[in-house]
DNA sequence: GACGGTGCTTTCATCGATACAACGTCTCTA
DNA sequence: TAGAGACGTTGTATCGATGAAAGCACCGTC
C-alpha cells in the first residue's frame, strides 16, 4: 500500500507538496511538481478516495436510488442520468431498492446519504409522513409520483395530463370502451392513481361515465401483467375496442394478448402505452405511447442536484418546489 | 454532526464500548448496552461510513461495471445481480462506462477498485493487454467476452456454441441462406466474433460456405441497427431466409423491419435473437433465442466473488479460472 | 544592512471509527 | 491469602489525505 507520505520521501517534499501537485493547487514550483510527478508514476500511486472523503467530506459521486433496474423506464433513466452525469465530469453509481418500504428508508438514512455527494430517488413505496422527520445534510433531489415535503426539491412526470390526452385521444377516435390496464379503483397519490386520474377527467371532459369493470388493477407493471390483464377481461366477456396501459412494458403484455386473440390493433383495438420506450418504434405494431420527457426529466433533476451541491451548508434553500414536466402524445401504429 | 464520542459521554462510556455495541461485538455488559442504545437512540447517531471504512479498509459494498445500463441484457443482469447481492446481505452499486476504453481503463484502476470490497466488472473495451499489467488488491470478477489473463476470475457465456446451435437449427430446417446481423469478417475475441465463428461452425459441420455478404456489421446493438441491417440487405437485393442476431434488440429490429417488407416469419424468414430477454415472450412473433444461462451467470459471479473476498489477502488465488456457462436454445415462434 | 514582500515548502492538528494492549475489579482456586 | 483468570472498560495510536498557519529562502528597495 503506497501512501501519499511514500510519494513524498520519494520526490523529497513533504506531503502538502504533492497534495498541492496532485489537486492542481498554484504555488509548486515548475521542477518540484516534476518531481513529484516522477514518484507518483515510480510508485505507481493513487489517492486513496476513502481518507480524501473523510476528510473533505466529499465523495464525489452521485447516486441514484430506484425500485428497479430491469424496467424499459428505469433501465433507460439511469442510463439517460449516468450519460448526463459523466458529461459534467461527475461519478453516478445506481442502486436498486426492490421497491420495498425497508430499503426505500435505508436509502435515504443520513447514513447512507452521506455516501455521495448528492442522490437522486425515486420512491415507490414511502409516503410523505415518512419523509417528514427526515433531517437532510446530503442535497437530495426526488423523482417519481409519491409527494414529498415541499421543502425539498421534486421532479414529476404530467401523469395526469399525459393520461388524460392518451385516453381522450382513444375516446375521440371513436373508442368507446376504453380498459385501463394498471389502473387504480381508488383516488391515492401513486403512479397508477394519478394516471387513472388522468383517464377519468378524459371522460369527465367528454361527459361519459367510466366503468369501472375496465380499470384492471395489475400486480406488477411488467410484460405479463399486461397479458394477463387482457386475457382476464376477454374471459370475463367484458367488451372493449381501446386499452390505455400505464407502461409500456404492460402495453407490449396487452398487444401480445391482443394478437392471440385475433383482436387486429388498432382497428379492433386501440392501444396507447406510457413511457415512449425506444423499443415502441420497433414493436409490431409500433406503439402509441405517452412521452413523459424523458430527456427533460434526467436534465433538470442533474441541474437541480448541481444547484443543491453546489449550495451545500449555505442554508440557501430558496428553490425548492415540486416541477412537473410537460408529456406529449407520441402516435404510432397502435391508435387511429 | 453527532460523532461516536459523543454517543459515548451521552452513555458515560467510551468509544470503544459505543464501538462495540454498534458491531455486536461480545464483552459488553446488557446495562451498559442499554444506556449505549438509548444515547444513540436519543442523538439520532449513525455511523460514520467513510471513516469507519478507512480504518477497516472494507466498504460494505460490491461494484458492477457495465457499458450501458439500458440494453436488456444488461439491465437484467444489474437487476439479477442486485437482487442475488441484496438477498446475501450485500449492498450493490452499478456503474457505467459507456463503452469507452478511457472509462473503462479507470473503472479497474487501483484506485477506483479500493471504493468496493468487491468488483464485478463486464469490459467491451480492453483486452488481454491492458489487464496485463494490473495490480489488484480488490477480489474483481470479469464476465463477458474479451478474454483475461488467467490469473483472474473470468465468467462468461458459450457464445460459440450457443450461436452455433441457433445456426444449426436454422439450417436444419431448410433455411439456405441465413444472415447474421452483427456478425464480424475478422476472427477476434469480442462477443460479436465469437457468436460469428459460431455461426461458421454451424455451416462448416454442415458442410456449408459462408456467403460473406450474409454477414452484417453493425455499430451498436440496438433495436435500430437490427432494422437497418435487414432493410440494407432488401434494398441491396440480397437473399435470405433466415437471420440470427447476436443480440435480442437487434432480433426486435429485424422483425419490424421484415413486417415493413410484408415478408412472414418464420415461414418466409426465420429469426433466432441471443439473450432471451424477457420480453422474448411478448414480442410478435415470439421470439427464438439463445438462452446463455443468465441466471447461472449471475449466481456464479456472485459466488466466485464472494469467495474473493473471504481469502483476500491470503494469498490464495487457486480458484482463478475462465467458466463458461452451458447456453440454451429457446425455441418459440420465431422459427420453424 | 535592515526591511518587507513573494514564492515555495513544512509542520501539525484534524476528520471519525477501530483495534490493540493495558488496566481495574471481581471471582475462584490452591 | 496470594495468584490466576475472566470480564468489562478505557487510553491511545492508527488509517491516509487535507488545510491553516508558520517557516524559510531569496530578491529588490531604501
Amino acid at each position: 500500500m503506497v501512501r501519499m507520505v511514500d510519494v513524498a520521501r520519494t520526490a523529497g517534499v513533504s506531503t502538502m507538496t504533492v497534495s498541492n501537485v496532485i489537486n492542481g493547487r498554484p504555488g509548486v514550483a515548475a521542477d518540484t511538481r516534476m518531481r513529484v510527478l516522477a514518484a507518483i508514476d515510480e510508485l505507481g500511486y493513487q489517492v486513496n478516495a476513502t481518507a480524501r472523503s473523510l476528510r473533505t467530506g466529499r465523495t464525489g459521486a452521485i447516486g441514484v436510488v430506484l425500485p428497479e433496474l430491469d424496467s424499459p423506464y428505469y433501465a433507460h433513466l439511469s442510463n439517460r442520468l449516468s450519460a448526463a452525469a459523466q458529461s459534467c465530469g461527475r461519478h453516478l453509481l445506481v442502486e436498486r431498492t426492490g421497491g420495498t418500504r425497508e430499503r426505500e428508508l435505508e436509502a435515504i438514512s443520513f447514513g447512507h446519504l452521506r455516501r455521495y455527494d448528492g442522490v437522486i430517488v425515486n420512491l415507490v413505496r414511502l409516503d410523505s409522513t415518512d419523509l417528514a422527520r427526515l433531517r437532510f445534510e446530503s442535497p437530495v433531489v426526488f423523482l417519481g409520483e409519491s409527494p414529498v415535503p415541499s421543502r425539498f426539491d421534486h421532479v414529476m412526470m404530467d401523469n395526469v395530463g399525459g393520461s388524460r390526452d392518451a385516453t381522450r385521444h382513444l375516446l375521440s377516435t371513436c373508442s368507446r370502451h376504453v380498459v385501463i390496464v394498471g389502473g387504480r379503483h381508488d383516488d391515492t397519490e401513486d403512479m397508477a392513481s394519478l394516471r387513472t386520474r388522468g383517464y377519468r377527467q378524459a371522460h369527465g371532459d367528454l361527459g361519459l361515465p367510466v366503468d369501472e369493470g375496465l380499470v384492471v388493477e395489475v400486480r406488477t407493471y411488467a410484460w405479463d401483467e399486461g397479458y394477463r390483464a387482457v386475457m382476464d377481461l376477454h374471459e370475463a366477456g367484458v367488451a372493449f375496442d381501446a386499452v390505455f396501459c400505464v407502461t409500456d412494458a404492460l402495453a407490449m403484455g396487452a398487444l401480445r394478448a391482443l394478437a392471440d386473440l385475433d383482436l387486429h390493433v388498432p382497428r379492433d383495438v386501440q392501444v396507447i402505452g406510457f413511457d415512449n420506450g425506444e423499443e415502441d418504434d420497433f414493436l409490431i405494431p409500433r406503439l402509441s405511447s405517452v412521452e413523459p420527457g424523458n430527456d427533460a426529466i434526467a436534465e433538470l433533476v442533474l441541474d437541480l442536484l448541481e444547484r443543491r451541491i453546489r449550495t451545500a451548508g449555505t442554508g440557501d434553500l430558496r428553490s425548492q418546489a415540486t416541477t412537473t414536466v410537460n408529456s406529449r402524445l407520441v402516435l404510432r401504429e397502435s391508435t387511429r
